[in-house]
DNA sequence: GTTTTTAAAAATCTCGAGAAAAAACGTTGA
DNA sequence: TCAACGTTTTTTCTCGAGATTTTTAAAAAC
């Protein structure tokens, strides 16, 4: 919704201000890690490192709140959203919710067009998934994955369901960074992505929907096995 | 979710910045129409009407896009969000299905407490509509009518869904401020809350969503069937 | 040894002025 | 009359410095 300043469509078009720079080198250094959950976040240190003024940054930080990904508080600055368990699976289970309807009416308005976008997300996450094996380029084969998802559901003609689901995409990122390193349940993505896109080319929401669901819900159960003691490392809040 | 600053629940608290006082004078402006609907807003303008610097304004405006009340664009400022009947249609049919669900878990899980609470929302709110005939004190009832809604579903334990259900609450307020002078449809409100809180009360989720998704719907209902040129009066985009 | 008070340090919040961009305007030419 | 162009005006964007507030740390009192 809102515009490309501030929502998640806002890696298509380049940055046209210092604003729009320091706020997406913020937003990546944020779900990247880089900066810790719960850390303060300093203005008058942060200017420097992202080489901007004061009130610049300030303005920044203040868009990042729209994406929760950074909360203020009275006169006591800026902080890194806090991540927990809880937080995630709440997530997890609003974006079922979420995801699966917009599917469900993206498939039932979805029309050649929108076919061929898939096909061709589908192919392009394909080509991104061979050409990591072995890699940890993350990068690129992140970006084709949120398109994927992306497309699927862009047929759905409700802008604030894809608004809301865009926002709680780009949460679910920060946590699914985790379950990259510590992964006790062996998936083969690509098989969940592809059953998934033949349901949809099939015109078969009920069987969409489930796979989509299913999805969705592995990470957090990937995420939620991990011993509690591992998970504090990474989950400071 | 975000915090004091920037979220819904920021009427509670006292204003501790400028720049969160502007956010407010600015909200309740937009959403009253003191503010037209796509109106550019000029920051060396409305700095003086404000009363604060411009750079703090900047903030503030930063702020509203949060709420997708404000939408900015590269290097040519700012402008009040605008509206249309499509809009306000999405955010209806979302807002049913989204608060229906939270409904339906703030039933199931709600205790005495929340029983109370219920109770005296609703007891506040007729009080004021009491008060209310004849007069158009309309700033507290909107209020004690929020606040009902708001207890209604905050036995509902994902704070996501009542995250996005406080910017649909408040997207939708600036329509009803239309339905205002043009009510063609007559409506018992009163009579409907009564029915959606005893039904809460005797724990029939399927009454209780059934009696507030048509409650949400017949205000869409209403300024639908206003005429074109009537409307297009209000809703400059 | 613990708590309270007091002072110094750091950080936030705020403003006004200067550079860059966009919009408005009048002029010129077909 | 209309369109294209260049200049002027407005507005946005950006920075650095000053005033409050919070935080930190040390000193004093119990």
């Amino acid at each position: 919704m809102a515009n490309k300043t501030a929502s998640g469509d806002s890696l298509t078009a380049e940055p046209k201000t210092l604003v729009e720079t320091a706020y997406r080198a913020l937003r990546r250094d944020i779900i990247e890690g880089n900066l810790a959950p719960g850390e303060k976040l300093r203005v008058e240190h942060l200017k420097d490192d992202y080489g901007v003024g004061a009130g610049t940054l300030r303005e920044a930080l203040s868009l990042l709140i729209s994406d929760a990904l950074v909360v203020s508080q009275g006169q006591r600055g800026f902080r890194v959203a806090p991540v927990s368990l809880e937080d995630f699976e709440d997530i997890t289970k609003t974006r079922v919710m979420l995801e699966c309807d917009a599917l469900r009416q993206s498939i039932a308005m979805g029309d050649d067009a929108w076919e061929g976008d898939l096909l061709a997300a589908f192919h392009r996450l394909t080509k991104a998934e061979e050409k990591r094996i072995g890699t940890d380029d993350r990068e690129e084969w992140e970006e084709r994955n949120r398109i994927f998802h992306e497309v699927l559901i862009s047929a759905c003609p409700s802008r604030w369901l894809k608004h809301f689901l865009s926002i709680l995409y780009q949460q679910a990122e920060r946590y699914r960074r985790l379950s990259l390193y510590l992964q006790p349940i062996p998936r083969d993505i690509h098989a969940e992505h592809e059953a998934l896109m033949q349901a949809a080319m099939a015109r078969d929401a009920d069987k969409a929907t489930a796979i989509l669901g299913e999805h969705i819900l592995l990470t957090f159960r990937s995420i939620e096995q991990i011993p509690k003691d591992q998970l504090n490392e990474k989950l400071v809040a």
